[in-house]
DNA sequence: CGATAAGAGGTATTCTGAATGCATGTTATG
DNA sequence: CATAACATGCATTCAGAATACCTCTTATCG
């Protein structure tokens, strides 16, 4: 049970970047800063892009900025759309499925519904919710200061 | 996000064996019914044995029985003794986290909190919760009839 | 215009852990 | 003592994630 790096990748940039309204951030920048591949790194942006939580801008001077308010990105929402699937078991998926009492499984509907409580909780939450420790953060993250 | 298939086979095992708390079921006989391998079920009847759920008889005529109630057997605990771990992102294990801000990160708290819900919602059920189609399900296991 | 900084995108490789298979040992029964 | 059934350990295969490279495009600046 667990998320693909992707995922928690996408919440470290987009808290990064809602730290950091201030001004663009490049990926160079952020990978640093976590301590994480840059090439890898820059997958998960462009899939943040592709999907219109970031605005990313090439050439000298670019960089990224979050393309939307932090009250409007959902955290349960972007984990659904960043991770690559969500069958917690193989019946979850219909097309590849092997297990033969799929049709009249209890257990099915069960993991159902906790993969619901799950997601539930994180659509409670936005990324205005994080970052409530600004100022250690952004020392951790050897954040510019603003306006640098 | 998934569960190994560890986690879903023991699920199987136990449910056929509810359904056929009148005799012994032999781990062939319950990898036959969902067409899985053998050598792998043998792993997680072993586990389960371990843990206290089946009791498991050697030689000839042996095989497998519950060894609780199926009301006594609570489908979250299961989940989280069969699962090699929990760990939904890395900061969750401390030995191996590389993640500089796990000291003060938000997001770790909001991810445990929806963990908590996915185990929540299956400590709310028990074995006793699954079969409610016992005679379908019997028939699609090509189960043996009571005293067979 | 040319150098350079930065993201875009595709491909290849490495690595991990799950899934699976196999071989042998042990126990109980008849 | 032959056999059925579970126990245990090890080896192998496989899938998917993680990572590394390489080339291309875009934008800015001197
Ligand atoms: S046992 Fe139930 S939950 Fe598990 S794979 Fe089969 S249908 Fe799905
Ligand atoms: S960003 Fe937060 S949740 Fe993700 S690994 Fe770091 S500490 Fe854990």
């Amino acid at each position: 049970m667990h998320l693909t790096s992707h995922t928690d990748y996408a919440l470290r940039v987009l808290l990064y970047l809602r730290l950091r309204e201030d001004g663009k951030s490049t990926i160079q920048e952020i990978a640093d800063a976590y301590g994480i591949s840059k090439n890898h790194l820059m997958k998960v942006v462009q899939r943040l892009a592709g999907l219109g939580y970031v605005d990313a801008s090439r050439g000298r001077g670019g960089g990224l900025l979050l393309a939307k308010l932090p009250e409007e990105i959902n955290l349960g929402r972007l984990v659904e759309e960043m991770e690559p699937h969500l069958d917690l078991v193989e019946c979850f998926d219909m097309k590849t499925n092997t297990c033969p009492i799929a049709p009249v499984c209890d257990l099915k509907g069960v993991l159902g519904e906790a993969q619901q409580s799950f997601l539930g909780t994180l659509l409670g939450y936005t990324l205005a919710d994080l970052g409530t420790r600004p100022q250690r953060l952004r020392k951790i993250l050897k954040m510019p200061k603003a306006g640098g």
